[in-house]
DNA sequence: GAGTTTGTTGCATACGTATGCAAATGAAAG
DNA sequence: CTTTCATTTGCATACGTATGCAACAAACTC
């Protein structure tokens, strides 16, 4: 029932050779304009596709991209896939989703990756094994972790400027007068968290402020939770700094539960500036990621190294920029 | 460089052929125990991995799920992404993820899907046109329409029962006493704001109670900007009923806006209890979408479909429930 | 017009797996 | 030990495409 026109039929009836077919639809083969066109009405007539399975199967190469992803729920990242999709979809590119929810990205998912010789693999909000990171190079495969580091340099990363960022923010609740404060951290494991934490204290240190410190895991329960645990603690702090918007927006809830003003009481700075921060209800002073750079960067990358892989690996940060609201 | 391990690879290796090779991965083949042992150990030494497009090239089936999906910045769709990805990689299944921007899916998308020879689709938040879906019927590619309708029952579709969910929060409305109503509806042309539509419209009329109707589009800005339109006209309504949760959060922060107090002044009701609903700062009165149940109902369908397939369609309606918290 | 170059075509084969068929093996029965 | 039957195995081929090679045609060059 399955009616499976191949490139033999359409050859027939054009009155070429298989080959011709096949060189017809494969970019950059040498064909006329004659027969180009003879094929391709009979493709039409016949409602002819070329068979991806077989064409991957003889050229070893897809046109697949696998997107490794495991907090959909971050508007964040719910942006970041809409985006990545939109543009690969642009370049020919088809997204193999890869929904992850170990930090740490499980043996199961590269070997799916690697299964359909993805053309390229963007990792997003999770980590892997130096040697999971080393097997995509043994194959060729170029990889970006988006969002994220893996290592010191040896795999491509593009990123926010954490470390200026996180410093630019300390200088600015300074600046505002706060003396004692509460950072409020995400996945301790993950390099934005690390670096964000870095930046913030270093400068503080420097200035001897004090503040106090709280894991958290960048979810809004998570931040809504940590605050509730700080408020239960004596002082209210001048102002929090928070890993990230959504826990921000937690964060804030919470303050509010306790009939805590913002930002008269204290102050409250997250990071992402998600759509959600500029919503009236909230209105947080953030710092803006500039997603759409981080995936220009991404997919330029990505692009380039499909076309001839050299493997070479670099970090990317890219600046991005404050955003003051209501709620310093 | 890029070394590929056969099946031919590991036969001699295990001393076998390559037939045993392949019997040992396909499921339900006969294989005796010995040699599959042996086959095994040798694959294990050789890090033999089976070829994904030789298989689907003889066997023209692939282990891949369609899902089409274009509102991923709904969180309702996050996790109805996050849970579907979840649930098909246990079943040993993988996502091509669909991204589209128009509301009814592109041909290019299609071709897509067609292209990779998909075990099956899901399609959630987009429609198609009548010939489109017969094109994955003519293929006998099993497809669900998740928390959508096409036509009258010719396709297969998952819903919450929308009309009579709809119909229950009229009468809850009225029952509140509430007697000037107003009706933010969604995306015009998708069956749930349609339904959500009429099952309310229905109830009121039928009491003969007043009340007006507002058109959006199921986005945050949408129900901001409705509402706002709302108030510039002369009276404040008793109490809204907007078609999804998202939007419902922006007719609350429009109303805040305009110092209008919730549940005092106005009320308001939204639909599909995303976790935002639940948080502090909304506590939004809404009709819970059985999310996992209707997931349930998608995964099980495909997946008997799979086996077999019977191209029998079926509309599947699934209550949910009412969830009311401080915005009525 | 013979020779040279450029561009186009078809033939044949290869990619890595699944599978029908026949051969071979082993177990069970007599 | 022979026969029967069930199970396992290998052989050979097919899936639908890309591509090296040789043949061919056309267009120039001298």
């Amino acid at each position: 029932m399955r009616e499976t026109v191949t490139a033999k039929d359409v050859a027939k009836l054009a009155g070429v050779s298989q080959s011709s077919v096949s060189r017809v639809y494969f970019e950059g083969a040498s064909v006329s304009e004659k027969t180009k066109k003879r094929v391709l009405e009979a493709a039409e007539e016949l409602g002819y596709r070329p068979n991806v399975y077989a064409r991957s199967l003889i050229t070893n190469q897809s046109n697949i991209i696998g997107l490794v992803m495991k907090g959909v729920q971050n508007p964040f990242y719910a942006q970041v896939l809409k985006r990545f999709s939109s543009i690969f979809k642009q370049h020919g590119y088809s997204i193999l989703f890869v929904y992850t929810n170990n930090d740490e990205i499980q043996k199961e998912d590269v070997e799916t990756l690697l299964n359909y010789n993805v053309a390229g693999v963007v990792v997003t909000d999770a980590t892997m094994s130096f040697s999971v990171g080393e097997e995509f190079k043994k194959n060729h495969i170029p990889l970006v972790f988006f969002n994220r580091k893996l290592g010191t340099g040896e795999f491509h990363s593009v990123c926010c400027n954490n470390l200026s960022a996180s410093r630019w923010i300390a200088q600015y609740l300074l600046s505002k007068g706060a003396s004692e404060l509460v950072l409020i951290t995400g996945d301790e494991h993950t390099s934005t968290s690390i670096e964000r934490e870095k930046g913030f204290c270093e400068v503080l240190d420097q200035q001897r402020i004090a503040y106090r410190k709280y894991n958290s895991d960048y979810t809004y329960e998570g931040g809504y939770q940590t605050a509730m645990t700080v408020l239960e603690e004596k002082q209210l702090p001048a102002a929090f700094f928070v890993a990230n918007d959504i826990m921000a927006l937690g964060v804030i809830d919470a303050l509010r539960k306790n009939d805590i003003r913002i930002p008269q009481d204290t102050k409250v700075v997250g990071f992402d500036n998600i759509e959600m921060a500029s919503w009236p209800a909230y209105e947080l002073t953030t710092w803006e990621q500039p997603i759409e750079e981080m995936i220009e960067e991404t997919v330029n990358y990505l692009l380039a190294e499909i076309m001839s892989y050299t493997g070479l690996a670099q970090i990317i940060e890219v600046d991005g920029k404050f955003v003051e609201r209501k709620t310093t």
